[in-house]
Order: structure tokens, then sequence, then C-alpha cells
DNA sequence: GTCTATATACAGATAGAC
DNA sequence: GTCTATCTGTATATAGAC
């Protein structure tokens, strides 16, 4: 496509249908969303979004695929801090993408815990792999700390690690049950300030 | 009734129809599964699913009550340890019940991410109350701690019980995303001994 | 591409015989 | 209590005009 080429005229209902079917998945979930519904709600015809996306079931994977775009890791603004510093900031991270993204982080779990329509298998292993991740690079961060002499020489990055991102996990449910952000940031303050108690040397 | 009355054959059935419908409501979630379905299994007609139980949400919510009935804390094996090994005594509780219980807590923690029916604030409220419960004996675990002197004097209760449940709840879902038990058990391993590290002066 | 109209399937629920 | 047969609504999906 040559560029600057206006774009095809379609793409705008292609693209409503897709937001609006993104959103109504991520707060109805899958069985609980009719393709009439999303047809609703963006204005068109059944017809039409089934003459765009097949099924109901590809529709579904389509929107999820949108769902999970902003869903990836940001480690440029590790780089210039010591290890103390850059554990903070990946606990954070994780809290203000949860925060920011708190509906379809819901929607996520959900699916997850009920493996919602078969072929999703695609869904939860980006998922793990973002998790795998993330614990990661939580587990280099303390093993270089113990390396360099600023952590604990008895620290266990794989586990320590790991149970960083459980109590994360943990918060974050704490935060759907309860729904009082409040409490959830006096949370992770905490899990911050113990966290790095028991790892500092 | 007189004690030893035969019992009403009809609570066979009943029976039978509730626990089908427990174990598929569970494993499949509300919406995913249908009259039909549970009358198949149970061996008997989608008519008398309906005669005994009126419409398929009251049958979800009698299911739903089967499933929640062994939802409940011992605190009698608490007594006449200390404070330490009853906090060692209450993550592995957890920890045990969990285990016994994986398919109903997937589905029950699939019910709190989104509130598959409506109607069911019930389950909700019952199960936060649990939860309430549970950390409130943590935190007065460790509060009577810090008073007898075996726990540091700058513990902070509410906050230490909370950071303990989190952790709980997250290794709930690790397990649930990578099925394997061996780490999970890790885990909470490493969890008791961590907390008690922190707690204990 | 977008629509209206329709086919097909199956859900939850009722009627009425036994 | 338990069944078969049926009603009624609504879902996904298709056909075909424009």
């Amino acid at each position: 496509m040559p560029p600057n080429a206006p774009v095809d005229p379609s793409q705008h209902t292609r693209e409503k249908i897709l937001t609006t079917a993104a959103r109504l998945f991520s707060a109805n979930g899958y069985e609980s969303t009719a393709l009439s519904q999303v047809a609703r709600e963006a204005n068109v015809s059944k017809a039409l979004v089934l003459w765009h996306f097949d099924s109901k079931s590809k529709l579904f994977q389509a929107a999820v695929g949108r769902t999970l775009e902003p869903y990836f890791i940001d480690t440029e603004d590790l780089k210039g801090r010591d290890e103390p510093a850059q554990i903070e900031r990946l606990i954070d991270a994780f809290y203000e993408f949860v925060q920011e993204n708190r509906y379809s982080v819901r929607f996520v779990l959900g699916l997850i815990l009920r493996g919602e329509p078969q072929p999703d298998n695609e869904v939860l292993g980006r998922i793990g792999e973002l998790y795998r991740l993330f614990r990661n690079l939580l587990a280099d961060v303390i093993e270089h700390g113990r390396q360099s002499g600023r952590f604990h020489p008895d620290v266990r990055p794989q586990l320590d690690a790991s149970l960083i991102v459980a109590a994360l996990d943990g918060v974050l449910i704490e935060h759907f049950m309860s729904e009082d952000p409040a409490t959830s940031a006096d949370l992770v303050a905490y899990l911050k300030r113990t966290s790095l108690e028991r790892l500092i040397a």
C-alpha cells in the first residue's frame, strides 16, 4: 500500500465491530455476549459482523488479540538504577499496569480460570509467557544484586521472584474482591518494603 | 420425621441431579452448562430437573450452596501451639483446603472475577466473609505473638496478615496457570519460612 | 460491504399422561 | 415423581438483493 493512501472506509466499520466486541466480551464473557448485541452496539447488522469475522469464535479470538495488545513489559526505565530501585520499579510497573487495564485484566484472569472457548490455548500461552518473562526479570535483578553484594548472599532468586509475583497476583484478587484501591496501594507499598528488607544485605 | 424413617426414594434422584449440576457448573460455568446436559448425565429428563428445581437459576443457586458447604475454617487444632506454629498451621490449612477442593475453588474464583448470574451477591458475600475471617485470625495470632514477645514489636498485624493472604491467593493462581503442584508446594514452604523470619523477634 | 429475510439448532420452560 | 411431546424464544449462521 502506498504511503498516505486513503484508508479503506470499510476498515472503520471493521474496527468499530472489533472494539465493540472486545468491550462486550471483556465485560460479559464469551457465552453471554450475543452477536446481535455486538451488531446493535456497533450500529451494523449481524450479517455484517459475520461477513467480516466468519464466526463468533473467530471474532472472539480477534477481540482477545486486541485486548492483549497493551500487554508488554517495558524494560527501558530500569537502566541506571541500582537493584533495589529496579525491584521497586518492577513492582510499581505491574501495579500501574493493572490499574490502567483493570477490566481486561479481570477478563483475562477469568479466561485463565475457566478455559472459556476451547481453542484458546494461544491466549493462555501468551499470558503464561508474559508471567515467565516478568518473573525471570525479577529473578535476574535479584541474582545480579546478590553478586554485586547489595543483596544477601543467601537469597533465592527464583523463589523470591515467584513469591513477589504471587503476592502481586494476590493483591490483584484482593483488589477485585473488595474494589478498594486504597487498600491495595497500601499493600503494594508494604510488599515493596518487606521484600527489600528481606533481600538487602 | 421419625428417626430411621425410610428415605424418600425421590431424594436419591434429587441428590443425583444436584451433585451432577454442581459438578458441571463448577467445571464449565453457568452459561455453558445446559439443563439437557445435567439431565443426561444424571440419567433423568430435562422436565424432571425443572420439576425439582423450578428453573435453571434456582438449580444453580442450590448447586453453589452445595459447593460451598465444605468452606469453613477449623480453629480447633490451633490450640496448644505457640504463635509461629499457629501461623504455619493456618498457611498449611489454606493450602490443604485448596488442594482438596481445587475444582470448586477455581469455580468460585471465576464467579468472583465475573459476577456470572446477577443474583449471586450471596456467594460473594459468603466468600468475602471467609476471607475476612481467615485474615483476622492471622492478624490476631500475629498481634498475640507481638504482645507475648515472640514476634517483633514493630510487626503490623493487619498488613502482615493481608500480605500472607495475598501471597496465598497468588500461589493459588500460579497453581491454576501452571498446574504444577510441586512448584506451588515449594512456594508455600518458602512463604512460611520467609514470613516467620520476618515476624520473629 | 452492507443490508433484509430466513434457515437451523437448541436453549429454558410448560402441558399433560402415567 | 417421572416421563414424552411441545411451546416459545433466541442464538449462530446463510442466502441473496442492492
